[in-house]
DNA sequence: GCCAACGTTGGC
DNA sequence: GCCAACGTTGGC
């Protein structure tokens, strides 16, 4: 049986670069500054417009799934990585030769209640969602329906 | 702010 | 192409 790309996703930021409260103010952002190969060709390789996105706060407290978002515009090349002002900069990459991609994400919901890493953790069900892998840093992380499903129950989004 | 777990880099 | 050193991520 061949394997179905995954249409749901995880997409990691730190509320103090970026929030999910940005998003509702931004309405659609373009996710710059992915670094990162496996990430990358998840977006390049997988990601298509209509799927859904888990927006997840990483590196504060508590860390969790504040929210939904939909990929709104398919990989095309991440600007910012030759652009010498911008921390995202990379010289490896340029115009003619870009090897970073983003894709854009528009705002869909925010959960009328925030789901913690540390609810997660206690969820029957969740048990193997990437996310709460030990050691797993990966920014941009598919993420299976039925785990999709159940995250946003708990977060009481009924659309 | 600590530090374990990763990913990348570069000398050999 | 190995792998030690280094830089980064991100939970805690």
């Amino acid at each position: 049986m061949m394997k179905t790309r995954p249409k749901y996703w995880l997409m990691k930021s730190e509320p103090d670069v970026y929030s999910l409260d940005d998003l509702i103010r931004d309405c659609i952002t373009c996710w710059e500054g992915v670094r990162n190969y496996q990430a990358r060709n998840f977006m390049r390789d997988e990601m298509q417009v209509g799927d859904l996105m888990l927006f997840y706060h990483s590196r504060t407290k508590p860390a969790g799934v504040a929210g939904i978002g939909k990929i709104c515009k398919k990989a095309y090349p991440d600007y910012t990585a030759w652009d010498l002002q911008s921390p995202y900069y990379d010289p490896k990459s340029s115009p003619d030769n870009a090897r970073w991609v983003m894709v854009d994400v528009k705002f869909v919901n925010k959960f009328p209640r925030f789901v913690s890493r540390e609810e997660m953790k206690m969820q029957a069900g969740l048990e193997d969602i990437w996310v709460l892998r030990r050691g797993m840093r990966l920014s941009i992380q598919p993420v299976e329906e039925r785990h999709f499903r159940l995250i946003k129950r708990l977060g009481r989004w009924s659309p």
